[in-house]
Order: structure tokens, then sequence, then C-alpha cells
DNA sequence: ATGGCCAGCATCGCTGGA
């Protein structure tokens, strides 16, 4: 089975890339983010074209996500309960074999001391807790997405310049360790990696010719996925499309039927 | 040299992203 999470930056600029992508990769779960369309203008139809299935929850301009399948899921959530939250930021569902995925878009934060940086704390807080009662009732659960945090110096390319700000805070690697701690493992980090491996890299100052990025998007899996994950890489090629999203996919792969 | 790009919405400049 192969999961895979890709912030796409506007669903509506990134569907060929998306199409293209998945028939090539051939994930049996993609999970999107940033799709920034209303539910009545998601390419259902293109995508089923492509040979996929799809779950969604959106909003004007803003926010979106999505979860493209082979098999349809069930048991679909597109909030977390008890947070009011007008942002649509997580679709959750349940695949064969019991997998349960959620797909998440952490919000970003803009900078330590503003209020959305409050929010987003709040935002990890609420789904910290969601995932507590999620891994007693889905043993097999996935959880990815653009979490907009890089959980160590090793993720960031020039770590003292990001010292402290947002993406590298610690209040904010603080809640990326209280998700492990509900028994979730960084499926990246079971495997040798390339030195200076990213997800993101900004638009601005060439910063991807300079490979000056962050790992921001990840794939953590409960114990029970993580036994049987095979492999987890980042698709950095296709950073280098004509018109890319400032994200790479990650790719993880279990060993699953 | 603390900006530079990109997408969306609505115009002909702003917000938000990370």
């Amino acid at each position: 089975m192969k999961l895979a999470t890709w912030n796409v930056n506007s669903l509506k600029v990134r569907l060929p890339q998306v199409i293209d992508w998945v028939v090539s990769n051939e994930p049996d779960i993609l999970c999107l983010q940033e799709t920034k369309l209303q539910d009545e203008s998601f390419p259902v139809d293109e995508i089923l074209a492509a040979g996929y299935c799809s779950a969604y929850v959106g909003q004007k301009t803003y926010n979106g996500v999505a979860l493209l399948s082979k098999q349809a899921g069930d048991r679909i959530v597109t909030a977390l309960p008890g947070f009011e939250d007008v942002q649509k930021r997580i679709i959750a569902a349940t695949y064969e074999e019991d997998v349960r995925v959620a797909c998440v878009y952490v919000p970003n934060g803009e900078k330590v001391t503003s209020e959305k940086f409050h929010y987003k704390l709040a935002w990890l807080a609420a789904l910290e807790d969601w995932l507590r009662e999620e891994l007693l009732n889905y043993p097999k659960l996935a959880l990815l997405g653009d979490f907009n945090i890089a959980p160590e110096d090793q993720d960031v390319r020039d770590p003292d310049a990001w010292r402290g700000q947002v993406l590298c805070s610690q209040p904010e690697r603080d809640a990326f360790q209280r998700l492990l701690g509900l028994g979730l493992v960084d499926s990246f980090r079971l495997f040798d990696q390339p030195e200076k491996t990213y997800t993101w890299w900004d638009y601005r100052m060439m910063a991807f010719r300079r490979n000056r990025g962050l790992r921001i998007d990840h794939v953590l899996l409960s114990h029970e996925l993580a036994h049987i994950c095979s492999a987890c890489t980042v698709d950095k090629a296709i950073r280098k499309h004509e018109r890319p999203s400032d994200h790479a996919p990650v790719v993880t792969e279990l060993s699953v039927q």
C-alpha cells in the first residue's frame, strides 16, 4: 500500500500535475492540502477519469484538503470534533484492512507573536486530543500532511537563521513530539535518507535551486503500520516542473496486501 | 540589502502563504 501527501497550493492550477503524478506513481491514497476549492468546484470527474475516488472538504480561496484513493473510503470525518473552526484543514477516512488515514493542513502560524500562532497551537492540541481517541479505534492509523513544523534542526537548511522562528519554534516542536508521544512514528526517519532532504522551498530567492528548504510535510504512522513500513521518500523532482507547487510530495510504502 | 514569488480575488493592489 502506497500512501502520499502533497500540498498542491491550488488544485485548480495543479490539477494536470496531480493527474500526471497519480498515473505515474499509482499511490493507493494521496492526501492533498491547500486545494483552495469550494466543494461544488472539486474536479471529481477529472480525477475519476484517472482512476481515483475523491473525498474532500474545502472553502473559497484558502485551505481545503482532499483524499484521492483507488478504493473509496468510508467513515469520513471533515472536522476536529469539539473544535469550532471555519477553516477546512482535516479530512480522514478508513480504507481496506481498516487502515485509517488522516490528512491535515496544520495552520502556518505566521509568526510566533501573532494571534495565528496561538490558533496553530490550539489546533494542534485539538488534533492531539482527537488522535488519542482515533488510535483507540484504529490501531492502523496514518497521519499525513503539511504540518508546518520542521521537527529538528536537521530538517532545516539554515537552522541558525530559523531558530525560534515560526515552523521551527520550541512550542511547535513540542507539539510535534506530543503527536509522536501518542504512539506515532515519523516514517521518514525509519530509513537512511539523503542529507539535506526537504519538502518545501520558498518560491523566492531561488530557494529550490540553492536547496534552501525545510522538511515540514510528514507521514506519521502508528506502531502497527510503522512495523510494516518499507520506504519513505520525498519526490523532489516535481519541484523542478514548470509552475510547481512550493511543496514536494512525500511517499510512504507499507507491506500490506 | 530582511526583498525577491505565487495564487486568489478583484481589479490595475491587496491578503496569505512559509
